[in-house]
DNA sequence: CCGTATCCTCATCGATACTG
DNA sequence: CAGTATCGATGAGGATACGG
């Protein structure tokens, strides 16, 4: 039973699945894990933000926000009282426990990486785009 | 320095997120894991595990396959002695190395949709498409 | 059986302009 | 500053048909 997949019949793997799409959700996409990383910086204003992901639209950003927001990753509190609004995003404690998972993307990626590039300096399948190796 | 950004400068954050990138991207799109989630139950023929995966077109699985061989993580064995031939995939055992990825992913992915489920029923924000909660 | 070729739809993302 | 609205480009993925 070489993956998580709890029953022996593999009928159902659906179950097991579910969780790691859900992660894969959130984590995917563009901008998430640029927007985590800038916000584990310390709390950011929203232009800040912005800035600080660079190449980012307002339209990206505030849309990932929400979504971030939604599951509860992030925090986003408004001081009505400056003129014009201050919105402040800050990571909460809740993402955080994000931390594993992307220590073992990262993990992963790197040691990947540096097969990939030696499997292609000696023989191996012909990689075209094997995980965009830049250099 | 909660996230794996080397320099406390948080200018070059690319080099560190490269990784997570690759992995993510090798991991992310519609039918990776459920490809490898079959070929962990032991080696299949190409309509076996169209069948496995279910509702998979032929064009995405042989997309599919072809992305994963490329990188390593299955192998592609030809028996052209058949009529017609036969084509068994299996999963390398470089595939395997990927188990504490889908694991962290698996395990936080569980853990989230407890928590929303749960919010969802005292006050937090409004989910509207927190993570598609089914049921 | 093992795919490839074509055509199509739809979600994602970018660019630009605009409002409170 | 903090967004929203609109349009357009791009690419993933699906349906169907066909070839080796």
């Amino acid at each position: 039973m070489p993956f998580p997949v709890p029953p022996p019949s593999h009928a159902n793997c659906t179950g097991a699945m579910r969780s790691v799409r859900d992660a894969l959700d959130l984590l995917g996409g563009k901008w998430k894990l640029p927007i985590i990383v800038g916000l584990s910086n310390g709390p950011q204003r929203f232009k800040q933000l912005q800035r600080e992901v660079a190449g980012i639209t307002a339209k990206m950003l505030s849309k990932e926000l929400k979504e971030l927001e939604i599951n509860g990753l992030i925090t986003r509190q408004v001081d009505a009282a400056t003129v014009p609004v201050a919105v402040t995003y800050t990571l909460a404690a809740y993402g955080n426990t994000l931390f594993p998972v992307i220590e073992a993307l990262h993990a992963w990626g790197r040691e990947h990486r540096i097969r990939i590039m030696h499997s292609g300096e000696t023989t191996a399948p012909k990689a075209s785009r094997v995980v965009e190796v830049v250099a």
